[in-house]
DNA sequence: TGTGTCAATTTACACGGTGTCAAATAGGAT
DNA sequence: ATCCTATTTGACACCGTGTAAATTGACACA
């Protein structure tokens, strides 16, 4: 299909430009046309791999993950015996993983509002990581130790606004925290929020 | 300079058109044209009040936020007596203010990545909702009410992020909780997290 | 030596939204 | 009448996305 000694396909190079691009500050501002040219194509070329601009996104992400493994790393989460070693765990894989999509991610999530695609695509997204938390919640419940303030589905709905981007965004890029610290605040926040006693860290 | 028997000015009447469009769903995709057919004039004349979109919308935050009394909302929070008391207070005045400038709210953070002006001014509402997390931090630490775990200013931060509108929208309109069940489980959080032994609510 | 194919290129354009500009108009106030 | 101000109309520049058509270059197969 194509000669021996390539390096990359051009879809590949694209994503790699998307993601290199996106790396910058000013990230969601990224035009098709700084894309293409920092993937040494023409803006037209572009649009023959990737239809629209919501898609490079989506794709961009999906590239991000694999190149990550994050699947094995929230499927690894699960392995902890206890609740609390589970519920650790999953914020730790989690949260360790936002610093590296959070680029790519909030430019899809500035297309939001106009684009239904990107709407679905983050949707999607954030769904699967609320069944993260509803397992670690589960599990959590399994060991009679879910906090009784809270049902099950709430305690869930709390985990996921712990571990959403803007909330990392506002602790680390806002407020200046290291990511080790933002992991281990949230961890031990977790557990006082939603563990039935609650030991620090 | 004008007639007596005037209504409204018609900065106001922008204003209010503004406010109205952009509590129906899809609030940030409002236009200039929108707002201007909605307050009966052409779109050049918004123009002449209101030198670009950005800072239509961020008069009219300022605009909600004087007919709701905001100001005087928060400073009553600080009356309470206890730091605990307080911290409640404050969650409960912020907490049901969000509804009411969410729509605007979600417009100007939609604009924030392309539009600096946007971004300084919405940096500028989360500063002043910061100080009162501090503010409200400040009063668990002096009745020495503050869990050892945070230094105060993570606390502030912690509380900060639980007053997100992010946080707000994902639990209210995203996972469908009651206002008032987000408001007393956000109570309920923050002391768990931030007071030093944590009754529930 | 062609011929077909495929990726990519250049050039051009439509569309939608913001913001600018100039000339015309309407209604008081003096 | 005239002045002043607000507003209107219509046109236009700019920018970014997405579409379309004609062209080039390379490689494969016969």
């Amino acid at each position: 299909m194509v000669s021996s000694g390539e390096i990359e396909n051009t879809p590949t190079r694209i994503l790699d430009a998307a993601r290199r691009l996106l790396e910058q500050p000013e990230a969601s501002a990224v035009r098709m046309s700084d894309i293409a040219k920092a993937a040494g194509l023409s803006r037209q070329a572009v649009y023959l791999h990737f239809p629209t601009r919501a898609e490079l996104l989506i794709a961009t992400t999906k590239h991000i993950d694999q190149a990550n493994g994050i699947d094995a790393r929230l499927a690894a989460s699960r392995a902890a015996t206890t609740g609390l070693a589970r519920l650790d765990a999953f914020i730790a894989a989690w949260g360790n993983y936002i610093p590296v999509i959070h680029p790519v991610a909030k430019a899809i999530m500035a297309m939001r509002d106009r684009d239904e695609a990107a709407a679905a695509a983050w949707a999607n997204r954030m769904q699967a990581v609320h069944e993260g938390c509803v397992a670690a919640v589960s599990a959590l419940e399994r060991d009679s130790m879910l906090n009784g303030s809270f049902t099950a589905a709430e305690a869930a709905d709390l985990l996921l606004t712990m571990l959403s981007v803007e909330t990392w965004e506002t602790l680390t890029l806002g407020r200046g925290w290291p990511q080790a610290r933002y992991v281990a605040a949230t961890q031990d926040m977790a557990r006082r929020t939603l563990a039935a006693d609650a030991p620090g860290g």
